[in-house]
Parts: C-alpha cells; sequence; structure tokens
DNA sequence: CCTACCGATCGGTAGG
DNA sequence: CCTACCGATCGGTAGG
C-alpha cells in the first residue's frame, strides 16, 4: 500500500515556507545558505529538498503564496456598493494591514524576484498585474476622468499610489505616531485630491 | 622615488565603477563576480584589486558618488527667490532628471546597500538622510502646517513622495506617453494639493 | 600587472 | 511503488 502523504505535511510546508522568507529577508536569497534555512526550520536539508526541489523553488512558493494573500486580501477590502473614494480606501487599508505581518515576505518581492528565471518571474509579475487592476480600477470609478480615452494619467497615478505603498516597509514604524490606518487615509487622501487636481 | 600615480587614474577608476554598477545592477552584486567585471572592464583582476581593496569597496563607491551626484542636481534645482511650491517642483524635477543616467546605480542604491557592512552603511544612510531634509524642507515651506508642532504629517507625505519618485524606474519608460517633466508636475501635484488637503 | 592557486562554502544528490 | 527522512559527500565556483 502507498505510503500516505503525511498529515501535517502542509504544516510543515507553510513553516519551512516563513523560515525561509525570514533567512532571505535578512540575508539575501544568494546568502541565506540552504544549510542555514534547514537549520533554522530545524530539520535536515534532506528533509528540506524533499518539500522544495531547488532553492529556487522555494523562492517562488513565497512571493506566489505572498501576492495570492494580497490580492484575496485587497478583494476583500471593498463591496461593490462603495463609492469609488470608499474602495480606494478600502484596498489602501487592506493592502497596508496585509504587509503587517508580510514584512519579510515584501522585501523578499521587492528585492529578489529577478533572481528567478524569466518563466517564473512572469508568472509572478502577472499577479501583480492583477493587483495593479484592482487599484487601477478603484481609482478610474473614483475619479472617472483619469479612465477617459486619450488620458496619459491612469498609469502614473496608479504607479504613485503604489510607490507610496509599498516604500512604507522603509520608514513606517509599527507603534509610532502614525498609524497604519493613519496612513491608508493619507495615502488615499494624497492620490485622490491630487488626481481630481490634475484631471481638472 | 615614489611612482607617481598614472594620469588617467581618475578616468579608469570612473569606468571601472560604471561598468561594475551595471553588472551589479543586472545580476546582483553577490552574483557578478570579481572576474566578470575585470573582463568587463577590459582589464586583469589584479588591476581592479589595485583600485578596489575589496567587492565591498567598490560597492560603496558606487552607491557614494550617486548619492553625492543626486544631491549636488537637487541642490541645483531650486533658487532662494523660489515659492515653496517652485521649489518642490525645480527639486522633484531635478531628481527624476539625474536619474536619466543612473538606473544602475539607482537599483544598486536600492537593492545591494543592505549587503554593506553596518558603518559603511550608515556613512551612505547619512546622504539619504541630506536629501530627504531637502525635500521635507521645500515641503514645509510650500504647506506651512505640515511643519507645525504637533504635527504628524511631514514625515508620512515627505516619505510618500520618496516612495512615488523612488519606484519610478519600475514602470517608467524614456520616450513613452510620460515624459520626465511630466512625471515630475504629477508628482508635485499629487504630493502638494493631498497635503494642503490633508492639513486643512 | 598576470596566472596559478588557496581555504571555505555553495546548491544539490548519493545509498539505504 | 510511493513518500519520509538520515549522514555524508559530490562537482564547481566564490572572493581574494
Amino acid at each position: 500500500m502507498a505510503r500516505p502523504r503525511a498529515e501535517d505535511y502542509d504544516d510543515k510546508r507553510k513553516a519551512i515556507l516563513k523560515t525561509s522568507a525570514e533567512l532571505f529577508a535578512e540575508h539575501g536569497f544568494d546568502r541565506a545558505s540552504m544549510n542555514q534555512i534547514a537549520l533554522g526550520c530545524g530539520v535536515s536539508k534532506a528533509l528540506l529538498y524533499h518539500y522544495y526541489a531547488n532553492k529556487d523553488a522555494l523562492l517562488f512558493d513565497i512571493i506566489r503564496d505572498h501576492l495570492d494573500e494580497l490580492i484575496a486580501a485587497v478583494e476583500e477590502g471593498a463591496t461593490p456598493e462603495m463609492t469609488g473614494e470608499e474602495m480606494l480606501h478600502g484596498y489602501v487599508l487592506a493592502l497596508l494591514d496585509a504587509y503587517r505581518d508580510a514584512n519579510a515576505e515584501h522585501k523578499i518581492q521587492i528585492n529578489e524576484m529577478k533572481r528567478l528565471p524569466a518563466e517564473q518571474q512572469e508568472e509572478l509579475k502577472a499577479r501583480e498585474r492583477r493587483l495593479v487592476q484592482l487599484f487601477a480600477g478603484a481609482l478610474s470609478h473614483a475619479v472617472p476622468q483619469l479612465a477617459e480615452p486619450g488620458s496619459t494619467l491612469l498609469k502614473p497615478v496608479t504607479m504613485s499610489l503604489f510607490g507610496m505603498v509599498n516604500w512604507h516597509y522603509l520608514w513606517f514604524r509599527e507603534g509610532g505616531a502614525v498609524s497604519r490606518a493613519d496612513y491608508a487615509r493619507i495615502a488615499t487622501r494624497l492620490i485622490l485630491d491630487g488626481a481630481r487636481s490634475l484631471a481638472a
């Protein structure tokens, strides 16, 4: 009879993913060795290779899981009956909130994605594009002039918002004078008021 | 008598710096080998080590030179008789313009600085702080409420601007629908109109 | 200014 | 025939 998959297989896989994400974020993908990761996870290197065929697969899975969680969180951040402005704020708040326990994964997404082969990068970039589309949609809803044919504003304004939000990990400190909710309101306000003024 | 320094010493050093910056940006600091860099520069590895004691020194010099050029460019981007708004726009335009021929150096500053020992990082971060101070100063000048005692807005608004501008290299394309000058106006507008609305 | 190497450590795989 | 896991070590390459 075939040996069944261990019942804690998925828990172990998640634990490996979290530990390796922290090591990759701290030391960088190239410098965090498979030996260090195995040691940090309390497993043998051979077991590590049982879960992941190679180091790249580990990196890919970290970023894919992270992006899937961001997309899910953002999609739940707004409802169809909201106004465009409420929707955009809901998305920004949900995204900043999702980053709370995913600082390591966020750094890895930003800094280490380019270590992967082109094909795997493409699969991850498709997820990034989905995330961008959600925000661009809310922005178009909130400031319809941005989406008018001939307007070149939607892309730079959307990317400005991503710049703000994806840059926050470099200066934002938990428990500081500005909370995540505060910054969600600030970022939404900068983008919306600015965009309305630009569109006028 | 001591051997005099070669008359083209500085030219060679700058050429090494530019070539290695491109290799670091393309492959990452850890993967771009000193052998590759020597080959790319058309010099022997031994000559490379004549100019730079080790790989870290090369990385440090790339980022230091880059930051010094950014600070100089930004400082020349505005004059004291300008209004706060003109000053901020002058700074943003100067910074985006300085990035035009420094894409590799910018990527390295963002992605590879943490590979350096803490002491060297600190020296570079001091330069980053000077740059931030220039923008925070112009912002305070343009929207005085941001600098009022008790206000917590100056930092997040300044960092939002840096997020926008430092994120541009991921989406901006030379010769596209939006020029650097266009984006300087957009970013300045988003920040200024948004900040005024927040301060009110 | 070159080439020949070094101590160390890398990602990945062997047999059982 | 599958998956779960070990101690030991592979061929190559890094910075210097």
